[in-house]
DNA sequence: TTGTACGCGTTATCAT
DNA sequence: ATGATAACGCGTACAA
C-alpha cells in the first residue's frame, strides 16, 4: 500500500502543499473553492495527514495526557469520563495512555511530553515515590490525582484524600462496634503509596482504640495476582481462615477485595455480617450494589476528577491555584459490618 | 525549557549525531568505548530522543496497537493482559488506543497506523457496522476481536463467540426451569452489534419454547447512561416494575446489568432467585463473586484473547489462518435462577 | 490568495 | 568505527 503524502495530493489538485495545508487546518488566508476542491481530493483519496509529522513540526498541541497506571481499575473509570467532557468543552485534545505495572510513569510521561508536544499531564494512579526529582524533567503543568504529595513546588499540583486518615476513620468506625480482631487485608509489602497509607490508619486507629496490632492479623497481597481484585480478596481471605487466627471482622484496603473477602467466607458457610463483618475503601459502585451493601470509605472520584481537570487548566493558563487539594471523603455505612453483639 | 536534541548530544561528546543514534539504538558498528561515553552524557543531560521524528524517519517498528471501544468494560482486562504478555514475549511493543464512544474506530486506526508505523491492529468492542469498505484502508493485518464479522478476506481475522446461538442457549435454559415470562434488559435499540444479536438469540429461543415475544417485557437501554453499566441494570429493572408487567425471570445482556437489576429487585424487597431470577452474559468475574451468583455465559476471554494475538503474529508473518474463530461459551448455572415451582 | 523552500529531530546511506 | 547529509511528511515564513 502506497503511503500518500500532502505532496501527490497537492499534485493531485494543482496546487502547492500549503494549499493543501490550509485547507486541512482551516486556515483564513485560503480561497472557498480552492479549499473545497483541495478537501473533495483529499476524502477521495482517503488522504489522512501523518502525525509524526504534525506532531514535530508543531510547536503547541493544546493537547492533555492522562497517564494512568492501571487501567482496569474501575476506580479510574468514572474520572477518565470527566476528563474526556471537559478537555472537549475547552476545545483540547485529549489522549489517555496505559502504564504498565513494571514501566516508570515517568519516564513515560517525559517521552509522551516531547512526542506529543503536551500542555499538561494528568497521572492517575502509581506515583508511589521517587517523585520530585525525576519530576522535574517535566516541563510542562502536572496533575497528581489520586496520591497526597506534599512540598509540591510549580507547575504541579495533586488532588487526593487523606488515605491514613480516611481509613484511621474507618476502622475506627469498626472498633466502635466492639471489633477488636480485625483482619486486615493489605496491598504488597513493597507498597509505598496508598496502600501503606491505609496501613497506616488502620494501625493508628487500633491504637486510639488500645487494641494491639498482630501482624497475624495481616494478609499481604503477592506480586503475581493484581491487588485490586476480587480474586486476591478471595486468595487472601482464605489464607487467613486456615492460618487458624480468630477475627470477628475483615477491613479490605479496597471494595473489589472486600467482595471476594465476602465470597471466601459464603464458601466457607459463614454468614457477612452475621459471623463476620467485612469492610471495604473506595466507594466503588460495586459497593453499593453488592448484596450485602460493603461499608466503605466513599471518595468523590467525580468532583477530584473536576478539581484535577480544573487545576489543569489553571496551571495551563499560569493562574495561581491551590496545589494540593485534599478532598473530604465519606464513610458510607452498609449492610456488610454490624455492631458485635 | 530547553528542548535537547540529539544535535547538542553529539555537541557535547564531540562526536557526530549518526555515533550518538547508534549509541542509542545498539548498532553494532561502533566503539563500546565512546558508545559508554555516549549513553554517560545522555543519561547526565536526561536527553530523552523525540518519538515523533523517529516514526516519521523509521519505515517499520515492532509495534501492535489494541484499539478499545469502552476500556471501562471490564470485559477487556484480562485480555489486555494477555496482549501485553504475548506482544512482550514476542519482542514488540504494544499500545493501547482508547476510542471514544462518539469516535469512529477505523478512523482512528487509519491515523494511528500511519502515526506509528503499526505492525498490526487488534480491535477490542466496538466495530459494529460499515465495516468492509473502510476497513480496507487499513494496510496492517487486522484482528477483530469480539465481534464476528463473516466474510473476512486478506489481512483480516477475527475471534468471537456466536453471540446469538449463545444467547438462545441461556434463554433457552431459562424456559426449561419453566419460565414464560422472561423480561429482556436489551441495549440500546439503534445497537447493531452483540447488543442485538443476543436480542436475536433471546427471541428464537422463545419461539422454540412456543412463548410470543412481548415488546412490554423488553427493556431499552438509553443512551446517556453507559449501556454495560450495573447503573443501568438498576434503572432498566426500576422502569420495569413500575410499568406493571409481570416476570418470573430477568435476562440481562451483560453481568453488570444483571447486578443492577439484582440490587433494583432486593430494593423493592423481592428476593433473587425465589421472586425473580436473573441472569447475565459474559461470565464477569463479578457474576461469579455476587451473591447470588449469576447464571450467565461465560465467554472464554483468556482463550479468546491469546488466539487473537497468534493470529496476529500469523498474519504479520503471512501464515494461512483460519480467519474466523468462533468459540463455544459455556453457560454457567449459578445461584441466581431457579427452577419454577 | 498562492507556491517555494526551509526546518522540525531522527535514522540510514554513503563516504571516509 | 565515524561523520556528513539526505530523507521522513508536514507546517509556515516569505516571496510572488
Amino acid at each position: 500500500m502506497e503511503q500518500i503524502t500532502i505532496k501527490e495530493i497537492a499534485k493531485l489538485c494543482g496546487v502547492g502543499v500549503s494549499t493543501v495545508s490550509r485547507a486541512m487546518n482551516n486556515h483564513p488566508d485560503i480561497n472557498e473553492e480552492t479549499k473545497q476542491k483541495v478537501l473533495e481530493i483529499i476524502k477521495k483519496y482517503n488522504y489522512v495527514p501523518n502525525n509524526s509529522a504534525r506532531n514535530l513540526k508543531r510547536s503547541d498541541s493544546n493537547t492533555i495526557a492522562v497517564l494512568i497506571k492501571g487501567i482496569t481499575n474501575p476506580f479510574f473509570s468514572d474520572m477518565i469520563q470527566v476528563f474526556e467532557r471537559e478537555a472537549k468543552k475547552k476545545k483540547y485534545s485529549f489522549v489517555i495512555q496505559h502504564v504498565e505495572e513494571f514501566e516508570d510513569e515517568i519516564d513515560v510521561a517525559i517521552q509522551l511530553e516531547k512526542e506529543k508536544r503536551l500542555k499538561g499531564i494528568i497521572f492517575l494512579g502509581g506515583l508511589s515515590s521517587h517523585t520530585e526529582e525525576k519530576l522535574k524533567q517535566i516541563s510542562v503543568p502536572v496533575v497528581i490525582s489520586t496520591v497526597d504529595v506534599p512540598n509540591l513546588k510549580g507547575k504541579f499540583a495533586c488532588v487526593a484524600v487523606d488515605d491514613e486518615e480516611e481509613s484511621r476513620k474507618l476502622v475506627n468506625y469498626l472498633c466502635s462496634l466492639g471489633h477488636k480482631r480485625i483482619a486486615l487485608l493489605a496491598a504488597s509489602k513493597e507498597d509505598a503509596s496508598i496502600g501503606m497509607k491505609r496501613l497506616k490508619g488502620y494501625r493508628r486507629a487500633l491504637e486510639e482504640n488500645g487494641i494491639p496490632y498482630d501482624e497475624g492479623l495481616v494478609a499481604w497481597s503477592q506480586d503475581r495476582i493484581p491487588t485490586y481484585s476480587m480474586e486476591n480478596g478471595y486468595g487472601l481471605t482464605k489464607e487467613l481462615m486456615e492460618s487458624g487466627q480468630e477475627f470477628t471482622c475483615i477491613y479490605a484496603v479496597s471494595d473489589s477485595i472486600a467482595v471476594g473477602a465476602c465470597k471466601a467466607l459464603f464458601d466457607a458457610g459463614k454468614r457477612v455480617p452475621e459471623d463476620c463483618s467485612v469492610a471495604g475503601f473506595d466507594g466503588l459502585d460495586l459497593a453499593a450494589y453488592y448484596q450485602p451493601s460493603i461499608t466503605t470509605i466513599h471518595q468523590p472520584r467525580r468532583e477530584m476528577a473536576e478539581a484535577a481537570i480544573r487545576l489543569m487548566f489553571d496551571l495551563i493558563k499560569e493562574k495561581p491555584v491551590e496545589k494540593r487539594q485534599i478532598f473530604q471523603a465519606e464513610l458510607v455505612v452498609g449492610r456488610s459490618t454490624r455492631r458485635l453483639p
